[in-house]
DNA sequence: ACCTGAACACCGTTCAAGT
DNA sequence: ACCTGAACACCGTTCAAGT
C-alpha cells in the first residue's frame, strides 16, 4: 500500500476551484443551513484549510455573492414573445421551487450588493421588458413589477419560517401547536386549525398558486386596452 | 467633588432591568443594524460587562425574541368592528410603517421560534377574526391571511434592501446606478431608470398602497355574498 | 441577588512563511 | 501559484469568584 503524501483524506487530488468552492458552500448551506457555512466549516469540507480558499474568493461577502448568483440563475428568466400572464406565472412558479429547495438563496438575492447580483439584473431586465410587450405602460410596468417580486420574496419568507417540510406533517403539526396554544386568548387560531389546517385536503402549498393568480387578475386590468372593470 | 464609586461613568445607577435592556437593544440595532447588536456591544451600551445581561436575559435569542415582540406588538391590531377592509388596509400600512422604523423586525418576526412570540399570535387572531366577521369563509380566510402577510413581509425585506432611505434620494442614486449599468445588456433597466425612476414625481414608496388596494379589490370578491365579477 | 474575570470554542481575515 | 500556521480582533456562553 504505497499511497505517499495524499494518505489522510479519502478524495485528495482535485484542485480548488472557485466553481467547486461555491457547489460546496451550496451543498452545505443547503444541507445544514446558511448558518453552518462558515469559512473554516466549508474549508473541511473540501479537506483544506480555511485560508486556502481565499485564493479562489475575495472573502465571504463574495462567495455569499457567489452562490446566490448560481442558485438565482436557476429561476425561468421570462422571454417577450409569449404571452405576459404565462411568462410571469412561469417565472413566479420557478422562483418558488428554487427558493424551496435552497431556503438561504431568496434572503442573499435581497441583499444589496455593489456591484449587483448578475442573477438579479438579468431577472429584472427581463420581467421589464415582457411586460412592457405584453401592453403594460411604463408606470403600469413598475408597479406590477414591485407586486410580483413583494409577493415572490414574500412567500419565500414566510415559507423559510414554516415549522414542517410536507404536507404531510402539516396535520400532525398542527395538533401539536394547538395543544401548546392558550385556546381562551387566541380563539380565531384555535378555530383555524381545528377547522381548517388540520383537516386532511388542506395544503398550504396551494396558496402560493391561488395568490398568484389573484395578482395576475388584478395586473391585467392595468394592461393598456385592458377593458376596464 | 465627592463621587466615589461612581466615577466611571456619566449615567452609572439605574439598576439593570429586561426592560431596559430590551429598549438597548432596539436603540442599538436601529443605529447600527441587527448585525451590530452583539452581547459585548450591548454591554457597552449599558455600562456593564456582556455576563450581565444574561441575568435579564435567558441568552441572544431570547433577547431577539424580546426586541421582536417588543417592536412588533407596536403594529396595529385590526379589531372585528369596523369594515374589513379598512381594517385590513390600516393594519398593513401601520405594519410597512414599524417595519420601515426598525428595519431588523420583519426579519426576527418571521424567524420561527419556540414558544412563538406574543406579539404575532395576537396579529394572527386579530386577523382572522376580523375576516371572520368581514364575511370570509375558512378557506377563504386562510387564502387572504396568506396572501397579505406574504405582501407585506415582502416589501419589508424588498424596502430593506433599497439603497437609498428617502424619496429624495432616488434620483441622484438612479443616475448613479444607471452609470455603472451594462445598458446593451439590460437595456429595459436602463429605459425604466432614465424614463420612469429617474423623473421627478417617482415614488417607490407610493407602489405599497397601490398593490395593497390590487389585493384587497381581489379579496372582495372572496367573500360570502360578494357579486361574481 | 446581581455583577465580573477568565476561559472555551468558535468566527473572518491578514500576513509571513513554506512548497 | 497555491496552500498553510500563527496571530488578531471579534463572537456567544459557562463557571467560579467576588460584593
Amino acid at each position: 500500500m504505497a499511497r505517499g503524501a495524499e494518505r489522510h483524506n479519502a478524495r485528495p487530488r482535485a484542485p480548488l476551484t472557485r466553481e467547486r468552492v461555491l457547489r460546496a458552500a451550496i451543498d452545505l448551506a443547503d444541507r445544514e443551513g446558511l448558518e453552518a457555512l462558515s469559512m473554516r466549516r466549508l474549508g473541511q469540507q473540501l479537506s483544506v484549510e480555511a485560508m486556502s480558499l481565499y485564493n479562489h474568493v475575495a472573502n465571504k461577502a463574495d462567495l455569499l455573492l457567489g452562490i446566490a448568483d448560481l442558485a438565482g440563475s436557476e429561476i425561468y428568466l421570462p422571454s417577450t414573445v409569449d404571452d405576459w400572464r404565462a411568462e410571469m406565472r412561469r417565472r413566479a412558479i420557478s422562483a418558488r421551487d428554487v427558493f424551496s429547495h435552497h431556503p438561504w438563496v431568496s434572503g442573499l438575492l435581497e441583499a444589496q450588493t455593489d456591484p449587483p447580483i448578475p442573477a438579479t439584473l438579468r431577472q429584472h431586465n427581463a420581467v421589464i421588458g415582457c411586460l412592457r410587450a405584453g401592453g403594460f405602460s411604463m408606470a403600469a410596468t413598475a408597479h406590477a413589477f414591485s407586486l410580483l417580486d413583494c409577493y415572490i420574496y414574500g412567500w419565500a419568507s414566510q415559507e423559510a419560517t414554516l415549522p414542517f417540510e410536507t404536507d404531510d406533517e402539516v396535520g400532525e403539526l398542527a395538533a401539536a401547536s394547538l395543544a401548546q396554544l392558550p385556546r381562551d386568548e387566541y380563539p380565531h387560531i384555535a378555530e383555524m386549525i381545528t377547522e381548517h389546517t388540520m383537516k386532511p385536503g388542506y395544503s398550504y402549498a396551494d396558496e402560493f398558486e391561488f395568490g398568484l393568480d389573484l395578482i395576475l387578475d388584478g395586473l391585467d386590468n392595468l394592461r393598456d386596452g385592458a377593458s376596464a372593470s
